[in-house]
DNA sequence: CCCGGGATCAACCCTTTGGTTGATGGCGCC
DNA sequence: GGCGCCATCAACCAAAGGGTTGATCCCGGG
């Protein structure tokens, strides 16, 4: 048989680092070398160790995002494979992930079987969708409806986190009338007639970070 | 020595549940003797067996929310303490869940040692607050001037799910003048001045649900 | 007992948003 | 090359939201 493949655990939730270490080390073929509680500490570790798998979550409380820890492991040839693990499906979130590089997209409420099989799928080179985020991304591709253009998202995102419509004209150096163009558009594509409402059903939809 | 304490994990996430089981099972005195996987589920098992502590989340991906299941278990005199263990600090659900009578609240990115302290406290009959949220309820106490009525929480809520200050009238069964009051209100102690902008403080502040 | 804060409403005015129409340039695809 | 989609902007009107003042009622605490 090969060597096992080398598991490291990056998510600031002890319990859930405890869960993932429970379910997997019982499983043959896998080792879970190390944790890590931020993701300086995850980049600081598979500096130091060989690493075949990270398992990393998105959210961590404070510090470095998960995204940019993905991007910045899988970008040195040899790096590892980073595989995220994260609570929501949001579809930023799983592009944004997949753009920096991560080999696959899980939820934490998967089934443990599900997880060992894109553990294992990551480590022999493949890719490895959580069905709940293939489902989403079929969605998205099936139902041009409610497809929002990058630009579209990058408004609506600021209006979730509070800006007006100068505002946001002025941090996308933008006139006020292509915001307002923007998000009519919006509107009509998510169904709804405000910006709170739009706000409110793209977050439902997973369309916009929470 | 007495009895070990008989404890129960209700939670949606296989690994939460199995970092919970990893962490606690090996605490002397402690007793892992189910999990549920819906809030519907903990009700049952806690009708077949007798449980001294269930470890409750929150947020269910269906079915009863935690919050419902707290109060049904709590309710009857001789059923289990229930510990509220969940991902956020949200004011609204902190205060929902004392009231659905929780003996504790819990974050999940809490260190195990807090966790266990926590279990032997409720089954003692005693509360556990975890410090970060004993932390936001004592800011809450000290800071007046980001305190929310009743009321206003709730009109913010309806704004949050994307309703106009028509639709919210209606459905709490106010005139809009009422509705505009609160709001105006509401942005003075956030120190902003739209609803948007009220929403986005508020999630931050956890004021409100996500 | 009175004061303060919460909750309720009205009338007013001004600003922001929403809805429409129309126009331009770029980019990818058949 | 033309068609469609995205992105950009303008002008305009109608509607909703925001700001102010002021008023009533109820309740609980000093």
């Amino acid at each position: 048989m090969s060597a096992p493949i080398r598991l490291m655990l990056a998510d600031d939730h002890p319990v859930v680092r405890a869960g993932l270490r429970a379910l997997l080390a019982t499983e043959p073929g896998l080792e879970v070398i190390g944790e890590a509680a931020t993701a300086e500490e995850a980049i600081a570790l598979c500096a130091r160790e060989r690493v075949d798998v990270v398992l990393m979550d998105l959210q961590f409380g404070a510090g470095m995002p998960g995204v940019e820890a993905t991007a910045a492991l899988t970008a040195r040839p040899g790096g590892p494979r980073v595989l995220v693990l994260t609570t929501y499906d949001s579809e930023a979130d799983i592009l944004a992930a997949v753009e920096a590089g991560a080999s696959g997209y899980l939820l934490k409420d998967a089934p443990p079987e599900e997880l060992v099989a894109a553990v294992r799928a990551a480590a022999a080179g493949g890719s490895a969708l959580a069905p709940a985020v293939a489902h989403r991304l079929i969605d998205r591709v099936r139902a041009p409806g409610i497809t929002l253009s990058r630009r579209e998202i990058e408004v609506l995102q600021l209006v979730a986190e509070g800006l007006s419509n100068q505002q946001i004209s002025r941090r996308l150096s933008l006139s006020q009338a292509t915001v307002k163009t923007h998000l009519v558009h919006v509107y009509g594509k998510l169904g709804v007639d405000s910006r709170t409402a739009a706000v409110a059903a793209a977050r439902a939809r997973g369309l916009i970070r929470r």
